[in-house]
DNA sequence: AATCGCAATGTAACTAGTTACAAAGCGTCT
DNA sequence: AGACGCTTTGTAACTAGTTACATTGCGATT
């Protein structure tokens, strides 16, 4: 331990001098006063508001901040204004579409509110989720936005030392300790059911990714068994990704029973599901009917158009990024937001071939 | 403007007003001092090297730090060490699978580095570009890495300005002014195109989206063209995303020469251009093969899987996160690198039906 | 001519940490 | 006993900006 930290002393140092000797310092606003022959403050204001200082002066301080190449020190900024201006969204994947929606839409509110965006992936881990949570605040965050993972208390206790403003997005929990932005997952999953089940659909397999640590999968899928009086269900887990509901769906239709309808609870899955009754020689709707949840860009476009719920995700970003924003502003703790969800039926659904 | 300053001015102290009223100060490094009854050194020692501080009095300083619930600010800690451990990324949109890979990958290598990322999107202007980009330098960002769109003369300005590490994705040109990290665009093209040909297709229809400040985009086609004594090429452009796909292959199957093969630039246009094939009727790749740019990670799944020119987008991603790491850490800019594509066959491409 | 008001500028004290250097306290060796 | 070295701690000066307050100088009133 105490080897540990001298090393990084020491290599701090021969950086620190390394520094010294490389690269020549960087202008600071005192050079540039020096140069401009005014005070500090002079240059602070021709800086800040321009209009106080005389053309005259305005030009020469200019004139010396160009010449230095001077720029300011974004910390030294933040110490004094007590904002660094970012926050930060932790998400478990990048690489999955419906994060993807949501962080762009978020990014771009949160651009025409001033505020940057840190971004941070989880892998749906919750000691990584605070870790790197912890991480980012440590840098400057003066926000979270939470997505996925259901808020840990790692996360409650981050909020609690700081004050720092945390929202959770992605499902819908009025009794939750942070505001949550997002939807009602057990009535989305209802949603899907209901719309086969009123098709005339009663053998229905529904497809799902992996659960562990995934709470919106768990709730829609607590909805379903629920919901299980309408129609004799049966579940099929697989990987991440459409490689995972390629598999799920080969299970589903490998029983001896095969299910009419295959819920898919995501666009993604509902990618696989297709691809497999592709590969099976099974028509959409004619023998098997898909539905997905998500409502992706490019499914509408699918050949049949995939039948889906549409979440409103992007509306998601965009709200939790304003309510954010607004917390971080106001101190006032933003209201749990529900957004409503919304069927979209296209050809992939149909009812079932005995009807 | 006098007005308008002296209002932003008039709001900010009756912020700072409502501030002081509102919340209670946070806690720094002097009021843990004054609860300890120690100096502000031993503080900082506690936190920077708890070895070199006393049992005793270590204990008594983290008992004032908890129960004042102190927590170092961040900007502080920046303005002394110099390094704000942030750096930028700017791409196109994060509503595409290829950069959102790009940036998971990217983030997940700059985890392991100390450094968080902040993204911003462009939208693909150049101008957007250059504005988001000072705005994360003015944050703090310590070097940038941009993908998609050219180094536009913003961003050299940029670099010049801050001595500011800038590192270039997605396409490799040795001769650009900032390190670049990619794959060479006109290869990868060229790689699809001699798959088709080497199969015996002679009528290919290029599938492509908007080229409007896409260089990549530009590049194959470059490529494409100055091949087209290989194979009578067809060029139809759609918009972004599946549906772009599925128009501009609905162009190209009415052509009164149908193109035995699609040579789409993405895996995501060729994606649509299944759709549509599969909706007009037509067997893949019986009646028309298919290859697409990319390798996404649902291309193999697909029925039939789709041949594609595989992208080491995620190894981009990492390379340049290390690559800029390393700009950051040394001061030493980068070399060049130019990372390798491979085409995947798969069920998509076979001869034409003549042949 | 004296006073007032205002614009333009400077001085110095802030922001919240880190750290070089000094000093005190204590045990050990000569 | 005095010198030396070690750990532990404190003082004060840094980092690079912002800003409250003081000051200067000029033209316009009175």
């Amino acid at each position: 331990m105490i080897d540990a930290v001298r090393l990084a002393d020491a290599s701090k140092r021969a950086w620190c001098l390394t520094q010294k000797v490389t690269r020549k310092r960087r202008a600071t606003l005192r050079d540039v006063a020096q140069a401009a022959d005014v005070s500090v403050a002079t240059v602070s204001r021709v800086l800040n508001a321009p209009a106080t200082v005389s053309p005259d002066t305005r030009e020469r301080v200019e004139g010396a901040i160009d010449s230095l190449r001077f720029m300011r020190s974004p910390a030294a900024r933040a110490i004094n204004s007590g904002r660094t201006r970012a926050v930060a969204a932790l998400v478990p994947t990048l690489d999955h579409a419906i994060f993807a929606r949501f962080l762009g839409a978020m990014e771009t509110r949160l651009g025409e509110l001033g505020l940057s965006l840190l971004v941070a992936t989880t892998g749906g881990d919750s000691e990584r989720e605070e870790r790197k949570a912890w991480g980012l605040v440590e840098i400057g965050a003066e926000g979270l936005i939470v997505s996925g993972v259901s808020h840990s208390a790692g996360l409650d206790r981050l909020a609690d030392r700081h004050d720092l403003p945390i929202v959770a997005t992605s499902f819908f929990d009025p009794d939750a300790t942070m505001p949550t932005i997002g939807y009602d997952n057990r009535a989305v999953a209802r949603t899907a059911l209901d719309h086969l089940s009123d098709l005339g659909h009663r053998r229905i397999g529904v497809i799902h990714g992996p659960l562990d640590g995934n709470d919106r999968t768990q709730a829609r899928l607590d909805a379903l068994e629920a919901s299980s009086d309408r129609a004799q269900l049966s579940f099929h887990a697989g990987d991440l990704g459409v490689g995972g509901g390629c598999r799920a769906t080969a299970a589903a239709l490998a029983l001896p029973d095969r299910p009419t309808a295959l819920l898919c609870l995501s666009d993604v899955i509902a990618l696989g599901a297709m691809f497999e009754l592709q590969r099976a020689g099974l028509a959409i709707p004619g023998d098997v009917s898909v539905i997905g949840i998500d409502d992706l860009s490019w499914s509408k476009h699918s050949a049949p158009g995939l039948t889906s719920v549409s979440l409103p995700v992007s509306e998601m970003g965009a709200q939790a990024a304003a309510a954010l924003a607004s917390w971080i502003e106001t101190q006032e703790r933003p209201q749990h937001q529900l957004l409503s969800h919304r069927l979209v039926p296209r050809g992939s659904t149909g009812p079932p071939a005995g009807v």
